[in-house]
RNA sequence: GCCCCGGUGGUGAAAUUGGUAGACACGCAGGACUUAAAAUCCUGUUUACAGCAAUGUAAGUAACGGUUCAACUCCGUUCCGGGGCACCA
């Protein structure tokens, strides 16, 4: 026999499908372990190598904890609403549906050459009716609920709606709640649910006729066509998600993700802590009539009040048109124009200009009656905070570079802190010019001025969020459509019975009339009626839910992924609970990570589930970036690309001025030294049909051959690039458990890489070698060999030391997820069997158990030729026996201050005394000494011996 | 600009968390087997100097400085690379 991987994996492959042998039970004895892999968006190009690295991960790790007598569920699904299929779509005239089912195949087919442990019976799909049925009832739970602010939780509006009913709130009595009309009740409603519908801003694009999502806007126009994005206002849903920004923050604190990524969640989330003051309109410099007018400010800094120089109101906000005076309306209104003709983009790239104009007001600081300019500014962001901000240049860089920009004059309150060149945001500097404050640290002085400011009654302690309301509504049509009717400006919910609410079959895909989605050109699917029994009429809300719906509860669905009659059961959820670890790029830092952490809490809040953070443990892994080879040229009239070229060709500028063609080139291309030559360089224009003057180019020469020295590049592995590497090949070529184990190879899990094949065949050898351990060699000419080598007699103990520290560095490696020096060890172990001659079946045994997880095929094949009963896949993990591991002896380095001399041999149990001894009789030692008095003398237990003179 | 993370041979990397830096692998060089190739195995491989050699000496983890008997590891400053946020008051 010989190491024919592709017949083993094959095997195997086929025997472990046919006994079901991944099929989890949410019933069992053993303790439940859950590992998840965020699940793919199926796209056209399949799986590039770079997919593989956390899902291998995660599959190493689910099947340890199998051998290690848990209950794995390990699952995996498909994100398969979105837009690229829709794009696709668009172009082709092919259904969704169809591209996605048919990509699915193809990542599933990718997936089992791999030899993953999925348990397909368990597969999700949200495109799938019988799942986003499911979406649909949560979101319909999302609207029919609302967060109460006295018991920080989601509850049934219904609740809320008996409160009106009996008690009114704040701002209406019961009596009055009671006599409003349906719709305006609906109205108020509407601002307290957690999925909600409002007017929003979004990217228009008037040539295209539709709306575009943020990352299709480059630059301001689209991108395709490069057409003008314009903001318009449209009815847009919501998730209230800011409601639970403080427990979204909260529940940091009890999860195991990496600190960066905390880190990244709460910069999203973005608290901060400060007041919010009122200033007061009018100190005798004002029109008639506006003496009530007051500006609310927000500052986390009320400690400066005293140096608040002007006040910021941001252009948009609505008391701007009651503060102008009639001097500065015409000023005003040339400013208001202006910043309207600005892009959103163009306001963010050019954050250095400075803007703004003077309203002609003048507001009063209410600690000392000082009036205060009022300006607007576009620098003010009117959807943060109140809109308005009190201004302090000595202590903010924003605020100095506008009062130096407009020469308003700046207090000083920090003294020798602040330098009149820039301002100072310290919180350390004492107060001066500060009135009540003056002497104090400011850092003190806040909590003092928000007390007086509460005291005064002017204003209170706030605490703010940067993070917004989810946008919740896609003008498109490849997603869950909205299970809501439109009875005038009214949103009527379908009943649960209704559900799922179908995507109607569309024949074309372009964007509705007036920025809606395709579905509104569906007029028959539009004309609803209200509920089954045909009541009511209506019109359908006709956009569709954002790709991350689908993916913030998909975890839970796994669970009990048939279901009918619930989302998953609590039966299941209590059982399987949290993900234990969850393995996934850090590119959902902020946007699925935090949805789906928010659709958990309101699930836990509402009683659905028993837990409020889904995921235990999170794993990053890092993204395995592809090489792109490629030389540029100066573009001139000579080269022209034409249309097939343009497909490795793509346009770099530089500086604006100069344009570069960047040739790319696929590895296939390129030898060992980077090098392509000029016969290489035909035949790719050959290949791909380039028109390009290569006359222009210059060669490098090195004997008779003519060659170009090629640049080389990282990047993120995408087919337009020519940088992809397709795993299906490398598993022809190597196998599957080559594959696996190699990827693991190439670094920790975590770190981002470059694809490399150079170090495969070290991963293949090994395998070979192992294979060597239970065969002897094959003869190739005369056919003879390959027998079985094991003996099935009692190992010595220097072979159980062998088994025993790989069985202890392995646990240690694969529970920290520290694969990279798992498989070092692999390696080292079977050199050392080899060099030992052990072939001790008890033994092998051991290491093809341990081996598993990494390696299952392989293990799988020789567990079964030793004899060995079932399968690996259920074996006993070895357990550890730490006398195997004890040395009697040890060779201890000897330092003489700190510098490496010598080594004496001591018994491992040796005192400090008896070591002292052995170092002062060593020949090598005392020569070193050369009769210098010992000052001290430091014996590390196991470790080393330093001599201190 | 702010906040993270990192920088170790020709290459990917390791280092029991302060204790013999470079495990393991690739590549390279030399050798064995072979008519030859493939496969396999062995030896060497941080740098400099000395030696026929085994070996020895010195330097060495981006740079400089500090703490320590001992620093890749801790502290400070600087440089470089990667990621995130970006007028959030």
């Amino acid at each position: 026999m010989e190491y024919n991987f592709r017949e083993i994996e094959q095997k195997w492959q086929q025997q472990w499908k046919d006994s079901n042998a991944y099929k989890v039970s949410n019933e069992s004895p053993k303790p439940k372990y859950y590992v998840l892999d965020m699940f793919p968006y199926p796209s056209g190009a399949g799986l590039h190598v770079g997919h593989p690295l956390g899902y291998i991960a995660s599959d190493i790790y689910s099947r340890y904890k199998r051998l290690k007598g848990f209950n794995v569920l390990h699952p995996m699904g498909f994100d398969s609403f979105g837009l690229p299929a829709e794009q696709y779509a668009l172009e082709t005239g092919q259904h969704p549906a169809v591209t996605t089912e048919k990509n699915i195949e193809t990542f599933k087919a990718q997936l089992d050459k791999i030899g993953f442990c999925y348990d397909w019976s368990r597969e999700v799909r949200t495109s799938d009716a019988s799942y986003y049925k499911w979406t649909q009832k949560i979101f319909l739970d999302l609207f029919n609920s609302y967060f109460c602010n006295t018991q920080q939780k989601a509850r049934p509006i219904a609740d809320l709606i008996e409160k009106y009913k009996t008690q009114g709130n704040k701002n209406f009595t019961a009596v009055q709640w009671n006599a409003y009309s349906k719709a305006e009740q609906e109205e108020i409603l509407m601002k307290r649910r957690l999925a909600f519908s409002s007017f929003g801003e979004v990217n228009w694009c008037e040539a295209l006729g539709t709306v575009l999502a943020n990352d299709e806007v480059v630059n301001g126009v689209s991108e395709r066509g490069g057409h003008p994005v314009v903001k318009k206002k449209m009815r847009q849903w919501y998730l209230r998600i800011t409601a639970y920004a403080d427990r979204l923050l909260q529940g940091l604190e009890t999860v195991q993700f990496s600190e960066p990524m905390k880190e990244m969640q709460r910069n999203w989330i973005g608290r901060s802590e400060g007041a919010e003051m009122q200033f007061g309109v009018g100190s005798g410099q004002l029109a008639v009539g506006k003496e009530q007018l007051a500006i609310n400010v927000y500052t986390t800094r009320p400690d400066t009040i005293f140096g608040v120089d002007f006040l910021v109101v941001a252009p948009e906000h609505p008391i701007v048109n009651s503060l102008v005076t009639a001097e500065q309306k015409t000023a005003i209104e040339e400013y208001l124009t202006y910043v309207k003709s600005r892009s959103d983009r163009e306001r963010m790239s050019e954050v250095k200009q400075i803007t703004g104009c003077f309203t002609g007001a003048y507001a009063t600081n209410p600690f000392n009656g000082k009036p205060i300019p009022v300006w607007i500014a576009e620098y003010v962001l009117a959807g943060y905070g109140t809109g308005a901000i009190m201004a302090v240049p000595c202590g903010d860089q924003r605020d100095f570079a506008f009062a130096k920009h407009f020469s308003i004059p700046i207090t000083n309150i920090i003294g020798e802190y602040y330098n009149g060149e820039e301002a100072n945001p310290t919180k350390e500097a004492t107060l001066q010019n500060s009135d009540f404050l003056n002497g104090m640290l400011m850092k003190d002085a806040i909590a003092v001025a928000i007390n007086k400011i509460e005291e005064l009654g002017i204003g209170k302690r706030k605490v703010n969020y940067r993070m917004r309301d989810a946008g919740f509504s896609r003008q498109r049509y490849w997603g869950e459509p909205f299970p809501i009717v439109w009875q005038d400006e009214t949103a009527i919910a379908l009943a649960e019975t209704d559900l799922p609410l179908e995507l109607p079959y569309a024949e074309k895909y372009g964007p509705g009339p007036e920025g809606e989605g395709p579905l509104a050109n569906m007029t028959d699917w539009v004309q609803a009626p209200l509920s089954t029994s045909g009541e009511g009429q209506g019109v359908r809300e006709t956009s569709t839910m954002p790709g991350y719906a689908g993916s913030s509860w998909y975890f839970l669905r796994y669970m009990d992924p048939t279901n009918t009659e619930t989302f998953c059961d609590r039966k299941a959820s209590d059982y399987w609970n949290q993900v234990d670890v969850y393995v996934g790029g850090t590119e959902h830092a902020v946007g699925h990570l935090l949805y789906s952490r928010m659709w958990t809490k309101v699930l836990y809040d509402l009683g659905y589930i028993g837990f409020e953070e889904p995921f235990k443990k999170l794993v990053n892994q890092g993204m395995i970036t592809g090489r792109s080879y490629f030389f540029e040229i100066e573009l001139s009239d000579n080269v022209k690309p034409n249309e097939a070229s343009q497909k490795i060709v793509s346009y770099k500028k530089e500086n604006g001025a100069t344009n570069f063609l960047r040739f790319r080139y696929g590895h296939q291309f390129v030898d060992a030294n980077n090098r392509i030559t000029r016969d290489l360089l035909n035949k790719a224009i050959e290949k791909y049909d380039l028109v390009i003057a290569i006359d222009t180019i210059e060669w490098l020469n090195e004997g008779n051959e003519e060659f170009l020295v090629l640049k080389e590049e990282s990047e993120k592995m995408s087919k337009s690039k020519f940088n992809v590497d397709n795993p299906d090949e490398v598993v022809e070529k190597y196998g599957a458990d080559t594959f696996r184990m190699y990827e693991m190879f190439l670094g920790p899990v975590e770190q981002s890489k470059p694809w490399d094949t150079k170090g495969i065949e070290g991963v293949h050898r090994f395998l070979k070698k192992l294979w060597r351990l239970f065969f002897t060699d094959i003869n190739p000419a005369t056919n003879a060999g390959g027998e079985p080598k094991w003996v099935d007699s009692k190992p010595t103990d220097a072979e159980y030391k062998i088994l025993h520290k790989t069985i202890k560095k392995i646990e240690q490696d694969t529970e920290n997820f520290s694969y990279n020096t798992a498989v070092a060890a692999f390696m080292i172990s079977v050199n050392e069997l080899a060099d030992a001659k052990c072939y001790k079946k008890e033994i092998l045994s051991a290491v093809l158990i341990l081996l598993t997880p990494y390696a299952p095929h392989i293990a799988e094949e020789l567990w079964h030729a030793l004899g060995n009963e079932g399968s690996v896949l259920d074996a006993i993990y070895p357990t550890l026996e730490e006398k195997y591991l004890v040395e009697a002896t040890k060779e201890y380095p000897v330092s003489i201050n700190g510098k490496m001399r010598s080594a004496i041999n001591l018994p491992t149990e040796a005192t400090e005394e008896e070591a002292k001894q052995a170092v002062l009789s060593n020949e090598v030692i005392l020569k070193w000494l050369e009769g210098k008095e010992m000052k001290k003398f430091i014996f590390v237990k196991g470790r080393m011996i330093n001599v201190v003179i």
